[in-house]
DNA sequence: TTGCGCTTCAAACGTATGTTTCAAACAGAC
DNA sequence: GTCTGTTTGAAACATACGTTTGAAGCGCAA
């Protein structure tokens, strides 16, 4: 018991309600409630709601860079002084994803929710906290993806990559919202090891599409530089 | 002046602020003294904060979805009974939302940013007021699609589409926020023209990609069904 | 001018939020 | 058992929100 049940209680309960709801619309009264402790003491423990969000995120944050750290160090020791492939880097991120020691089943499309909101609502005050503590770690992604996709000009590379966080996060950010807009209700399996494992050969294939593709059809109107 | 013009100045100061700030996070004391109009027009004119941003929707959604619907006669017009390929249908969308009449010219991002909204924040009352209006040109863009990808199974077929949109609404809609943490600041065009030149192409051949490189690399601790 | 819809306005309403307060309960060391 | 620092508890705080109210202002037909 003591102090550290009534912290992990009001992580668990914030996380779940932020991913469900997104971080305004999840008020303390609620968190609290579903933790059941008292409504201060968030910020007793936390001191503030934006630093509650914070500690969300660092709680799943760390570890999985830690991991993906790992991951990126192990890849590299196989390639040698070559850079890894697109596919091998991919598939490093998402690996170190699904296997990260999980709370709850659904612990990792709480993950990826998470990840989805916090680039997508404007919070400033999270990007800064993101960018200052994890940033180091998203260089080095990015720092990959550039040499393992040399063809790309610098441009190209440049939104081919928002492409790719923008499928990964909207997809993993809208667990039950699209698949009320999508009517197709065939029976959709919720794996996400099998979401990724779709998701990745499209953005790999998306990410080496050609340029002749560029080209609109004849009689288009939009016209490129 | 008069009546329409209050209405008007609120719908763009309400547009704009939804889009850079979200739904829940812009008041609508934000929205009036932007537009410079008395706090209680809102509800004299729309009724309700809801009501207000289904306007928001319905001003722009509106004619782009009877500018869509006419693209699409035309593009099964020249087709005769085949079906339309994938980059025809791609094109076909990109070339109705770009080639709308635009009241500034950031409207067309701010119309994409709006439409990430609405699937990213989980207002229940949107999606059933976008589904119940424009359900039906949505339903034909999907039916489309099927017909453009028939070597895809529907479960294929349904996760590409959610990377799809995923990728396009994610994109268009994270405005500056992306770009503040790709600190990659290389002269980034931010023509929409030209970042829908780059998307198609990423899309299709997303959208296409072999369900060969469905396996992941040898090794690896995620399995595929 | 008078009267009548429609629109604007300042003010208030009730409710919900994040945060603070301070006393009570608690745990562990002496 | 008593004291001390930490944690919990119920209540209140100030503020912001969406919404409502009722009077004032307006354009325009009679």
């Amino acid at each position: 018991m003591a102090q550290s049940d009534t912290v992990d209680r009001i992580l668990d309960a914030a996380e779940e309600l932020f991913a469900e709801r997104g971080f305004s619309e999840t008020s303390l009264r609620m968190i609290t409630s579903k933790a059941k402790v008292n409504l201060a003491a968030v910020n007793y423990h936390f001191g503030s709601k934006n630093a509650l969000i914070h500690a969300v995120f660092a709680r799943f944050l760390t570890p999985f860079s830690a991991i993906l750290e790992q991951a990126f160090d192990d890849l590299e020791a196989r390639c040698g002084d070559q850079p890894a492939s697109l596919n091998q880097t991919l598939w490093a991120l998402t690996e170190s994803a699904v296997c990260m020691p999980q709370r709850t089943e659904k612990g990792i499309s709480i993950f990826m929710r998470l990840l989805g909101l916090a680039y997508t609502q404007s919070q400033g005050h999270l990007r800064m906290f993101l960018e200052q503590e994890y940033g180091h770690t998203f260089s080095r992604f990015m720092r990959m993806l550039k040499e393992a996709t040399p063809q790309l000009s610098a441009v190209d590379r440049y939104w081919r990559i928002q492409f790719m966080l923008g499928a990964t996060a909207f997809t993993m950010s809208s667990s039950d919202a699209l698949q009320d807009i999508l009517q197709n209700k065939i029976g959709v399996e919720t794996s996400v090891q099998e979401i990724a494992a779709r998701l990745v050969p499209f953005l790999a294939a998306g990410m080496q599409a050609e340029d002749a593709m560029l080209t609109p059809p004849p009689g288009s109107k939009v016209s490129v530089a």
